[in-house]
RNA sequence: GGGCAAUUGGCGCAGUUGGUUAGCGCGCUUCCUUGACAUGGAAGAGGUCACAGGUUCGAAUCCUGUAUUGCCCACCA
């Protein structure tokens, strides 16, 4: 047997000391790795079989642009704790990283840049500006990694898979080439969301509607031909004036009576003197306004919708940047909200208003850049949305993806049954280039290459030029495809016949439509057809879905609401947390927080409570070490041959852990009450906390195991260790499970203790280990009451201690009056402990049965009709002893109403009848 | 307008299918530096569980309504 210096543990927990340590280890260990059956392990320890099940998350792609939030932190601590779970469990535990290139915050990131050189995208061109973003890229995707990696994130990194990467940016072109060929997207002239300040496009998604405080303007049209017995004008609302300058009509309801007549007749456009219809339209309400609307085909989509049915031209009025552009005469030129303003003098002048009022209504904003969208005409690239979105609700309802907590459920099928066609093209440069090519009399040609649409374009018997679309797709056009992409999808490569479909998706509610929704039609649509590892063909649903679990977790808000944002500067670095605190108190502390579903304010203090945590499990591991060596060194006769040896035996090089030897707390029977109780508490929490994260309950499962560890372990068990040193390789043992139980939470500090206290290479990881099991055998009812009574007689003795203002350094005596026989023996047996942890000079264990002692020399608690326990006092003074009489009968007359109550309970027929007999 | 949630001691939150005395963390009070830990230990104060009805032997828990707050969706010029 070689000796090791034995390892000193510090005083107290420091972080920072073994963080970078493990890190480096579990990578060099290759313990991220996950592999498919047909490749050789590779992993140093050999432990890996090569036929597991394998157990897959795919991580949410950030932002290459990102900084990570807080809620980054959390969704990627659960995604870790989940992985680092299942590997233990014996799966092959895949976590796939990588970034988003994220479009549109990614090219306004580098057009800022530009623009403090004075440059624009347009000045540098396509390309170059191109090769500019990429170098943006590089420098920044850098930084995501190291803060994952700080957090103790451990992904698949040789994985590592970028949305724009060429195999992905390959698959994307695939995905549209085969949707345009089922004629699931189509291009069309539509009313889209518009933001100024991009210049693109936006999604439905990607506008957020605000109240805003704004007014409502009543403008007089004038009435052409008019007859003596009819209105000068006719008076219509409108909250955005400057879209007046491409009214083409105006619509009232064609039951209304005030203007049935003027149906058809002509008014005076003001300003721009173009004459326009009164047309009948029932969109129109009657209630509304003066019941009459000015229609502007172009830049609202109501109007265009009545544009449509009454075949009325559509006048478009701005520029792409929302300047007036030169359909709108003298105002061209102007922005729109300068051009508002100047409409307004004008019409003010002309005597045209009739008047102006406050209103506030729900405008809306551009998710990214904040400005107001603008509804505009243009042409655009569509998805039709109904023929995905079916089958992809079906799999929900029918259970075979589940939502954790079930009710975003409600949520998703809203909006699978009110879907409308998704706008996916952009007018950026940073993307996916849309696949299309056009020829010089509008025709259209979508192919993978472009050769591949010269080849159709000829075929179609056109031989002209062709020049590929400007725009590039919505991100999340690549990101729908994450699933699947990212294992080399369209080709049915080995990693996606072994890791597709995946088990676990964990986001924030807030992109289920952007995201989660899209990725299972995406699934559905596109891995139907694509056969499995055997050949044969994907026939069942499980098979061709992208994920089986979603977890929605919370968001994280600051301590007065508002959701942590970089804008609002309210979230801390979760880097400058782990720095102060330590990776798994932050880690242990968000999943900590972390209810399900539920969103959480976060102050960074509530970090100390799992810095305490990591800490405290310090010095429990500490004081076992120390208690282990002291065992060994009183034990004359080490028995060599006994399972006990190793664990004893902190200096020995060999692995001790085999795999699944034991997945248990211990082989051993347990022998004193208190070694049986722990065993119990033990096993009933390991079995506990599997339940919890099996049903994603991922704070049940850290509270579980922080009560377990703090209260039972701790405070109890270890203190009733001090008093009988045969139960010190118990508590080894027991600690060995804990820091295996925990160290998917607090990968760091277990790691540490573990092998500290076990004594194994760097090489053996714990994450590599078996998952603690629970050995339902263990779990011992009667012995847990036992010594929960235990536990209550030395409250009761503290309390008596504390009221009387004792001292701990006095002693005290104790007379422990019991009313059973069994209960007198336990409290016998147990006599070693209740006299030390109370601090009893003297305890008489009686059996009930003697008067009531004098309340001028005892004080005295009730144990729960059980019993009752005595302190004789030492001089007491007339107010000390009125105080404590009062009490006595304070306590007195608690009881007695409970007991009346219980009488009174007892007593009704009703109650007796009724209630189950157990009660 | 429609939907989803929340309302529990000073603050932040648990409380799974209804069942004896409603828990936890922080904060507060008192005592304790006793050989794991003061990032600790012991004890304590503090809640008629938003409100009003109802179901039940029994309600924080189930039902109805009201109020307040938050979020999502839709949107009338």
């Amino acid at each position: 047997m070689s000796v090791t210096p034995k390892k000193e543990l510090a005083k107290a927990y420091a972080p920072q000391d073994v963080e970078k340590k493990w890190y480096d280890t579990w990578e060099a260990g290759g313990l991220f790795y996950a592999y498919r059956p047909d490749e050789s392990p590779q992993d140093p320890t050999g432990r890996r079989a090569v036929d597991k099940a394998p157990f897959v998350v795919c991580m949410p792609p950030p932002n290459v642009t990102g900084i990570l939030h807080m809620g980054h932190a959390l969704n990627n601590t659960i995604q870790d704790t989940y992985i680092r779970y299942h590997r233990m469990l014996g799966h092959e535990a895949l976590w796939m990283p990588g970034t988003d290139h994220a479009g549109i915050a990614t090219q306004t990131k580098v057009e800022k840049q530009l623009k403090e050189e004075g440059l624009s995208r347009r000045d540098l061109g396509r390309e170059k500006f191109l090769d500019r973003v990429w170098q943006w890229k590089h420098t920044h995707s850098d930084f995501i990694e190291k803060q994952l990696r700080a957090l103790g994130c451990g992904p698949d990194w040789r994985r590592f898979c970028f949305t724009m990467d060429e195999g992905y940016y390959n698959a994307v072109i695939e995905a549209f080439v085969r949707l345009h060929e089922k004629g699931l997207i189509y291009r069309g002239k539509r009313i889209i969301n518009w933001s100024p300040l991009a210049q693109s496009a936006l999604s439905d998604e990607e506008v957020i509607y605000k109240e805003t405080q704004g007014k409502l303007h009543f403008f007089r049209y004038p009435l052409i031909d008019r007859k003596a017995d009819e209105p000068e004008y006719i008076v219509i609302a409108t909250t955005r004036p400057e879209t007046m300058l491409g009214d083409v009509a105006v619509a009232v309801n064609p039951f209304d009576e005030r203007y049935q007549k003027l149906i058809g007749r002509k008014l005076m456009l003001p300003l721009m003197n173009r004459e326009i219809p009164i047309i009948a339209d029932d969109y129109v309400d009657k209630e509304f306004g003066t019941g009459c609307v000015k229609i502007t085909p172009a830049h609202d989509p109501n109007d265009f919708e009545i544009g449509l049915r009454h075949n009325l031209p559509q006048l478009n009025v701005m520029y792409p940047d929302a300047t007036i552009n030169e359909q709108g005469g003298k105002y061209s030129g102007l922005d729109r909200y300068v051009a508002r303003k100047k409409i307004i003098a004008d019409l003010e002048e002309l005597g045209l208003i009739e008047k102006i009022e406050d209103y506030t209504n729900s405008v809306g904003y551009s998710e990214r850049g904040g400005e107001m969208i603008e509804p505009y005409l243009s042409d655009q690239w569509f998805v039709k949305m109904k023929p995905l979105a079916e089958p992809a609700l079906k799999v929900v309802e029918d259970g075979l993806i589940q939502f954790h907590p079930e009710r975003w459920i409600n949520t998703y099928r809203h909006w699978m049954t009110n879907i409308r066609d998704w706008c996916i093209s952009r007018q950026l440069w940073w993307g996916h280039r849309i696949p299309a090519w056009y020829g010089g009399s509008g025709e259209v040609f979508v192919g993978r290459t472009a050769e591949d649409a010269r080849a159709k374009a000829d075929a179609a018997g056109y031989t002209g030029h062709l020049h590929q679309d400007e725009d590039v797709l919505d991100t999340w056009f690549s990101s729908w495809l994450w699933p699947f992409a990212t294992f080399g999808w369209p080709e049915n490569t080995k990693d996606l016949q072994t890791f597709y479909p995946g088990n676990l998706l964990s986001t924030a509610p807030d992109i289920i439509f952007f995201w989660v929704a899209r990725m299972i039609m995406a699934g559905i649509e596109f891995m139907k057809d694509l056969p499995k590892a055997d050949g044969s063909p994907r026939t069942s649903m499980e098979d061709i879905v992208p994920f089986k679990h979603v977890y929605f977790h919370n968001i994280i808000r600051d301590q007065i609401g508002r959701k942590m944002s970089k804008s609002l500067g309210n979230s801390p670095d979760p880097i400058d947390l782990v720095q102060k605190y330590g990776t798994d108190a932050v880690r242990f502390t968000l999943l900590y927080l972390a209810p399900l579903g539920q969103d959480v304010r976060f102050g960074e203090e509530s970090c100390e409570q799992g810095r305490n945590f990591a800490n405290k499990l310090w010095n429990a591991t500490r004081f076992v070490m120390m208690k282990r060596d002291e065992y060994q060194s009183n034990k004359s006769e080490p028995t060599f041959e006994s399972e006990d040896t190793e664990l004893l035996n902190s200096t020995s090089n060999e692995p001790r852990i085999q795999s699944n030897t034991k997945t248990g707390f211990t082989a051993k029977p347990a022998t004193t009450l208190a070694d049986k109780w722990i065993l119990s508490r033990a096993n009933k929490t390991a079995f506990g906390i599997k339940e919890s994260l099996d049903n994603y309950l991922i704070n049940d499962a850290t509270k579980k195991l922080y009560d377990f560890i703090w209260k039972d372990y701790c405070d109890w068990y270890l203190e009733v260790v001090k008093l009988q040193p045969e139960s010190t390789l118990l508590a080894v043992e027991i600690l060995e499970g804990i820091l295996r139980m925990l160290h998917p939470v607090m990968p760091f500090v277990t790691e540490e203790l573990w092998h500290a206290l076990t004594g194994n290479e760097e090489s053996v990881l714990i994450g590599q280990d078996d998952y603690i099991t629970s050995d339902e055998g263990k779990i011992d009812p009667e012995a847990e009451a036992d010594f929960e009574f235990i536990q209550k007689i030395i409250e009761a003795a503290r309390l008596l201690r504390a009221n009387a203002k004792l001292t701990p350094s006095k002693p005290a005596k104790f007379i422990l009056r019991l009313k059973n026989d069994s209960d007198h023996s336990l409290s016998k047996s147990a006599r070693l402990i209740i006299e030390r942890l109370c601090r009893a000079e003297a305890l008489a264990i009686e059996v009930d049965g003697g008067g009531e002692l004098s309340s001028n020399e005892y004080s005295s608690e009730l144990l729960s009709g059980r019993g009752q326990i005595f302190m004789k006092l030492e001089v007491l003074s007339a107010e000390e002893a009125a105080k404590e009489q009062a009490r006595i009968a304070k306590e007195r007359e608690r009881v007695s109403k409970q007991y009346q109550s219980l009488l009174s309970k007892l007593s009704d027929d009703n109650f007796v009848s009724r209630a189950p007999a157990h009660i």
